[in-house]
Parts: C-alpha cells; structure tokens; sequence
DNA sequence: ACATAGTCTAAGACTCAGTCTCAATACAAG
DNA sequence: CTTGTATTGAGACTGAGTCTTAGACTATGT
C-alpha cells in the first residue's frame, strides 16, 4: 500500500491526465481511484457497489470508463468471472495475477526483475514470428488459491 | 489443422470423455468441435452463429457448457471483448495468444519449448511464494496485429 | 420390433451486466 | 453573476448468457 506521499503524487498524475482530454478529477472519480488504490487488487463492479453504496452502478461504469480512457484503469477479464479493474500499469508496478478458480480470487504478484526480463525475451520472440507489435502483456496463473488448496 | 488421422483420435477422445459423464456424443456437440478444431483459435458465439446458422444460440451455449464441464473446451476472456471458446489444452498444443487491441484479433502461437521452460519456471517461482497451487497459465501479449500497425 | 427410461434439443421467456439518454447540477473563467 | 462546459443521478434500454419445458431422440432390454 502506497504511503501518503505516493498517494498524493498519484492523484495529481491522475488528475493532470484527466486535464490532458478536457475532464475534472471529481469526487466521484477520486473515490474511485482510491478504492483502487486501497484495495491493492482488481476489483469488479460489485465490490465497487459494496463498497461505495451511494455511488449509483451507471455512474461507477461511466468513471471507469472514462479513467479507461485516459488510461488510468485497466480492464482485467479473469477466468469465468465479471470484468474487473485496476489502476494502470504507469499508477502500479508491473504485476502478474495469480487466479483461483474455485473462489474466484485474484491476488497480484510481483516478478523478480530477471524473470520479468525473461518473459520479455520471450515475448519479443513470440511477436517477431507474427509481425505483432506488443504494447503490454498479461500472465495469468490459474489453480488453486492456499485456501482453496 | 490436424490431419484426418489426429482429427479422428480427437473425436473418440472427446466422445470417451463425455461418456464418463454420462453425455452423448451428438451431431450438434460434434458440430461445435469440428468448428473449434477447424477454426484453430479461439471462437466467440457470433462466429459460431454465422457459421452454423442452424443452431439456436441457446443450444450454443448449452454445448460449450457441457464441454467445458467435461474439460474438453476452455474460455478465453479477449480484452474489452466478448468471451471465446477454444478446445482445451488436452486435445491441442500449448500455445499463447496474441491479442489485437485494435481489430480484437486473436492469434494463437505456440513457444519454441526453451521458451515454455522459462515461463513455467517463472510461474513455479511466483506461485510458491503465495502458497498457490497453479493448474495452468495464459500468457497473453496486447498490441497491433500486422494488419493495424 | 416394441417399450421404456434416460438424454438431448429447440424455442423462447428470463436475468442482469453494461450502455445510453436526458434533464438537472456543479464548476471554471470572465 | 452569467455563460458555457463538464458532470451527475435516474432510469430506460440492449444484448450476452441462463433457465425451463415439452417434445424428439437413442440405447438397451425383452
């Protein structure tokens, strides 16, 4: 969990960003963020409606949409479940997901920096074969979580 | 694509193991494989829809249902897109995909078997470290297919 | 061949995640 | 304060995916 200061330097990148395409960083959108930032995890529609009860679902889909768009949020699709979201990669640290398919649980993880560098190279190898020019990647492990287990 | 060889052994596979559950082998569950091995990635309901015009969306549904219950078809959660169904690893290569952010694209590829170490060794690491009992892995690359760069 | 018990299917009603519209409200800048 | 623009809540709407049911099919026993 980011300190204060982290946290404050992640708002106002939030905030210039949302300037860059004309919008306010409200305090619909800030109470977004800050689940995000606070729950550490992806987070789906539901737990965003648990969470923040007064903030009607239609807005919670048009903020998401709209930090989606300035590429503050992005969406992650686990395994048979409902969409959900996390701060972009530039808020976070590059991180992989470990998903449980029993409970549906996501925890993130981080790589050590030489297998981090690994699966790079292995993905610039899987790119030249194509002709794809990669923007970013996803590992996604699925099993079962140490409760499930 | 598999020769009709392959493609025979896969069918009796396939039948085997819905009969260990107590489920036919029947023309339209044969239908639904035939497409996914002819297709060769993964397929959401709109293509199996133009490509089988015949079958009512719900019986769709209700195959890919049975077959995912007997493990013989996995989902692929595309990026913003629609869910797509794919024939499980059993019965096809290991492979990766490579996501078109653009046109939704999906392309499947497969790692040269070097490769494949690496990234299993990298998810061996990341998953002993949460206690997390892993059963298999996407590692899914986001960007411009050929065609959009 | 016939019966029967169980599986499979088409058709369509239904649920609910996600989108869209619009009138009312808040904000920024002069 | 006023005006133009962004934002919001409320709720209608869309469509992917699910569920139900009555009838068709298939395997097996007699």
């Amino acid at each position: 969990m980011p300190d204060q200061g982290m946290a404050e330097d992640m708002h106002s990148l939030v905030e210039h960003r949302l300037r860059r395409i004309d919008q306010r960083y409200t305090s619909g959108r800030r109470a977004i963020v800050d689940l995000l930032v606070t729950a550490g995890h992806p987070v789906s529609i539901g737990d965003i409606a648990e969470r923040l009860p007064d903030l009607p679902r239609s807005s919670a889909y048009r903020h998401l949409t709209d930090l989606h768009a300035a590429g503050l949020v992005r969406r992650v699709a686990a395994n048979d479940e409902f969409t959900r979201f996390e701060l972009a990669e530039d808020l976070t640290e590059h991180h992989h997901h470990l998903l449980c398919v029993n409970c549906g649980k996501v925890i993130d993880v981080t790589l050590p920096s030489g297998a981090e560098q690994q699966v790079t190279s292995v993905i610039s190898q899987l790119a030249d074969t194509a002709g794809f020019q990669p923007h970013s990647h996803r590992l996604d492990v699925l099993g079962l979580c140490s409760a499930c287990a």
